[in-house]
DNA sequence: GTCTATATAGAGATAGAC
DNA sequence: GTCTATCTCTATATAGAC
C-alpha cells in the first residue's frame, strides 16, 4: 500500500473516531511512522487531505450501497442490507467509529466549500439510493407504500446518521441495532 | 446579566454552530467583550466551562421537555411538540445551530469523563420523556400501538439529532420539518 | 519521498497588578 | 472582576538538504 493511501486510511480512522479537529498531522506522522513534512508532501493542506478523503470515501461508500440498492433482493431486504452498513461502522470499541460524514457534519464550519459540497454529494447520493430500494419494496410488497419516498428516505438517513452518534455515545452496536430494527419494523408492509 | 451567564450564552451558540473544538476562549473573550484572562477567572479550564454549560443547558430543556410532556394534550400532540423543539433551534441562518448534544456526541472524543455523563444524561432524559409521550398517545388513541415503545423513543431521538446535522447541512428548516412530519406519520394511528 | 529545522500563529492556562 | 504580560504547548505550514 502506498504512503499516500496509508494516510487516508490512518486520517478517516481518527477523523472517525474524533472529529477533523480533533487530529492533526502529527498524530498522522505518528500513527504511519513518518514525519509531519513528509505528510504535507502529500497532502500539502489539512483541507486537501480532507477533500481527497471525502472523495475516496464517497466512491467506496456509493460503490456499497450501489451494490445492495441493484441486488435482487426484496426491496426490504435491500434495505435492511443498507441498515446493516452503517452498523458495521461501529466496531464495538472503546472510543468507537461513527460515519465519516456524520463527523462532519457536525464539524461543518471547520470544512471549506469544497469538502461541505462532498458532505453535500453524500447526503444526496445516499438519500437517492434508499429512495430506489424503498420503491422497489413498495413494488414489491415487502415495504409499505407511502406518497412521501424522498422523505422516507431522508428519515432513513436521519436515523442512522443519529443513531450513529447516540450508539457510540451509550449502548454501542446493540443499541444501533434495536434502532435500525425498529426503523425496519415500521416501514415494513403487514 | 451576569458576565458568568453572558459566557455561557455566547459559548453555547458558538459550540452549536461550530463545536467545542471550533470554538476558543479569545472567542468567548471577543464575543463578551472582555480578556481571555477573565473569561478563565469564571471557567478555570475548558471542560469546567463544557460541564458548566452542558448542566445549565440539560436542566433549561428538561423543562421545557417537561412542560410538554405532562400537558393535557393527545400524545401525538405532545410528540408533534416535542419535535418543534428541534425544529426550532435551527434559525435559518447562514451557519446554523444544531442541538448542544449532537455536536458533542460527535466530539466525544474531547470530553472529560464528566462531560461524557452530561451527554449521556441528556440522551437519558430524553428517551424517558418521549417513551412517556408515546405511552400517552397509545393510551388515547393517537399514536400506534407498539410493544417497542423504549426503541420506538430512540429512534425518535436519534432522527431529530441526525436530522438537524442533515438539515443544517442541506436543506435548512424546510428539511427537518419533511423529515418529522414524515416521522409523525409513521408513528400516528390510522 | 523523507528528513531536519524553522516560521508563524493560536491554543489553554497562570501570575500578579489594579 | 478585569486587566497586562507571559508561559508552554501544539497547530498548520514551508525551506531546503539528502
Amino acid at each position: 500500500m502506498s504512503t499516500k493511501e496509508n494516510i487516508l486510511n490512518v486520517a478517516q480512522d481518527l477523523i472517525q473516531r474524533r472529529g477533523v479537529n480533533g487530529m492533526s498531522y502529527q498524530d498522522l506522522a505518528d500513527a504511519v511512522g513518518i514525519r509531519k513534512a513528509s505528510v504535507h508532501h502529500h497532502f500539502a493542506s489539512k483541507s486537501d487531505m480532507v477533500a481527497a478523503l471525502l472523495q475516496r470515501f464517497n466512491a467506496q461508500f456509493d460503490q456499497a450501497v450501489a451494490q445492495i440498492a441493484n441486488g435482487s433482493a426484496s426491496g426490504r431486504t435491500r434495505l435492511k442490507r443498507y441498515l446493516d452498513l452503517f452498523v458495521n461502522i461501529l466496531e464495538g470499541s472503546k472510543l468507537d467509529k461513527v460515519c465519516v460524514c456524520g463527523v462532519l457534519m457536525a464539524e461543518i464550519a471547520s470544512l471549506d466549500e469544497q469538502g461541505i459540497q462532498h458532505v453535500r454529494d453524500f447526503l444526496h447520493s445516499n438519500v437517492q439510493q434508499v429512495c430506489k430500494m424503498i420503491d422497489a419494496g413498495i413494488e414489491d410488497g415487502s415495504l409499505a407504500p407511502n406518497q412521501t419516498v424522498a422523505a422516507t428516505a431522508d428519515l432513513v438517513l436521519a436515523t442512522l446518521e443519529g443513531g450513529l452518534l447516540m450508539a457510540r455515545c451509550d449502548g454501542g452496536r446493540k443499541r444501533m441495532k434495536t434502532i435500525n430494527d425498529r426503523l425496519l419494523g415500521l416501514l415494513s408492509s403487514g
